[in-house]
DNA sequence: GATGAATGAGCGTTCATTCAT
DNA sequence: TATGAATGAACGCTCATTCAT
């Protein structure tokens, strides 16, 4: 206890000043995208001199990396533990689209890193580590809801849980109907039949 | 002949060089994102000098704007014609599966456009007009099948023609998955139930 | 010859301003030495932007590696090819000296890219390469002085040619005094003794 | 206790830290030139912070002065003080040649300095004065040695001093052949004749 | 229409230096 | 004495753009 407040307490200035260089990073990122971050915006957001910034990051590389790290960390989709499979799925979905409309930008950032990391391996790495646990999470729920009935036995876990993921990241792109999206597409998976078979 | 006069006729040399710059930068997009277009590359990719863009383009936005339009007219979802509401709403998602298995770069190249749209205006004129014609095609599938029977008058066409585009757009961030994705969805919204109510 | 000429004629302009930033880097270099070089100010020295010198040389070590080559070029140390081995000699070390004594900057600037040699394998290339044509016509002479009897056979051809050579670059750190060291050297090797046994 | 009142007596600890410092200077200053040198670099070979320097050296002027009195005193070239003019002459120039040999980083920062020498007047006092006290124990050796018979009276004294001064910098340029350059030297000026007259 | 030369604003980064602790 | 934080001037380099030919 005691040693971790003092540690916390020699460099918390220093810790500080570079969570706000990651966080005015984030939001220039969110506002500008990669094409147009620049660094000596970000300094100026958190009121220091753009040569600051590489007393705490020594490439503009290991800035982004920390963005990522710190929006992946914000944004983790774990699925309710509770409940029948159903129900933690209605809850999961419910929780994204929340969070979409309430963090439009950090979902808008995450688009943007989906797209770099298709040429960034280092973006890549810790994105591929994050929708890991995402996927893992619904595997889970479908499996259970597989042996519990909740779902037929074809329903195929991969493609429900590629399905949740992927509506997700489409609706972020509008989050103005990312609700409606992700509601229609819980009836669908969970809900009273919304098609009539013919 | 015939296709020679297609564009006004004159300088069709010209015009053909006009069109490989647009698609040399659409590759270049695709491979480096906005953060990493460069004019003297695509001008290299080409073969002509980086200044001669400006004869073609006067700025590197209006090639831009070209690119845009490029994909746009590429990319034009319609659903079938004919057949059911439920046909049809089966096949346009087995071409948009389809396609994203094809022209994976076309997609990414739509989705870095989507996420730019949010910041640059032309182009988000640009996109809104495509999927304007994108939506009122969805729109008509689903107002007619629930007029048909074929979905519960209580289906949002809103949400479903939403639901349809965020799941193709997110698909297209995993192409490798893509076809699943949108054969489960094709399944949940015309097919036989794949859940058990509860 | 016509399309010498020619050639010439369409980028004469640009091969002389090419020349002219090789020329200025050059005179920063002796000046201010590596630590000093600028290339703003060789930009400046010649009148254009900094960024125009970009547009002939890559990075600074490509301009640096043509003032290497601007360097050896100029001093191209042949020895004389008619008279006696020794009355080579004398005339070789009499043109050493003219030139230090003409040409200080020039000598200041190949003693400081000597140094820079230990550290920079292009430039080493280029410096060995220089000293060896050197070495050659040394070389040369001394072997025929030692057949026709100007010097013992018992002289290290190798010994007299490195002494000549460090003569000369120690002379001219001090241009000073470089005539009267080479006019010694002189008459040490080829003169009537300097020194009486004992 | 008596070496450790030599310098001041007080902080003896700190002294040795402020020699680390020069020493390490030194080094980088061998192996990487003037334009290669750097505060942090010095500091981490010491282990020390990068701002620590200021406490011993004001400016890296201040460090680098330092670095050249403690290369001047290390090199100080006085000649043998017992034996005939000529033996002494040899004893001078077969220690120049073996400590070339022995310690080619000394020699090669020597050069260094003697270049930034020609631009810097703080460094140019300190080396005029280290070479007025080689040249005046040079001196003395040939004033007597012609004095004595050992070499005629016409030679030049002068010149004679800076010959060896000029020799042995300029082997120090290619310590692996400044054996046979000194060598070579010592027997045009104290030996047999190594040419026949013609 | 096509080129090469040139520009200039601006980029990420470096590094000696200063300062509060 | 020693540190880490912060500075700011300056660096090499980039790149869309302009212009004369």
């Amino acid at each position: 206890m005691a040693h971790d407040t003092r540690r916390r307490g020699v460099s918390s200035a220093g810790q500080e000043r570079r969570q706000a260089l990651v966080e005015a990073a984030f939001h220039r990122l969110g506002e500008k995208g990669f094409e147009g971050l620049r660094l000596r915006e970000v300094a100026a957001d958190v009121g220091v001199d753009h040569s600051t910034i590489h007393h705490y990051f020594a490439t503009k590389q290991d800035l982004i990396e920390a963005v990522v790290g710190f929006v992946t960390r914000q944004f983790w989709s774990s699925t309710p533990t509770v409940g029948t499979p159903a129900d933690r799925l209605r809850g999961h979905l419910d929780v994204l689209a929340q969070r979409i409309v309430d963090e439009p930008g950090l979902h808008a950032v995450l688009r943007e890193l989906d797209l770099r990391a298709t040429r960034d391996p280092a973006i890549r790495a810790v994105i591929a580590d994050h929708e890991h646990g995402w996927r893992r999470s619904l595997a889970d729920v479908f499996s259970e809801g597989i042996l519990s009935g909740a779902w037929a036995p074809e329903l195929s876990v991969d493609a429900a849980v590629e399905l949740v993921i992927a509506a997700a990241k489409g609706a972020s792109l509008g989050p103005e109907s990312s609700a409606e999206v992700l509601g229609l597409l819980r009836v669908l998976m969970t809900g009273p039949p919304a098609v009539d078979r013919q």
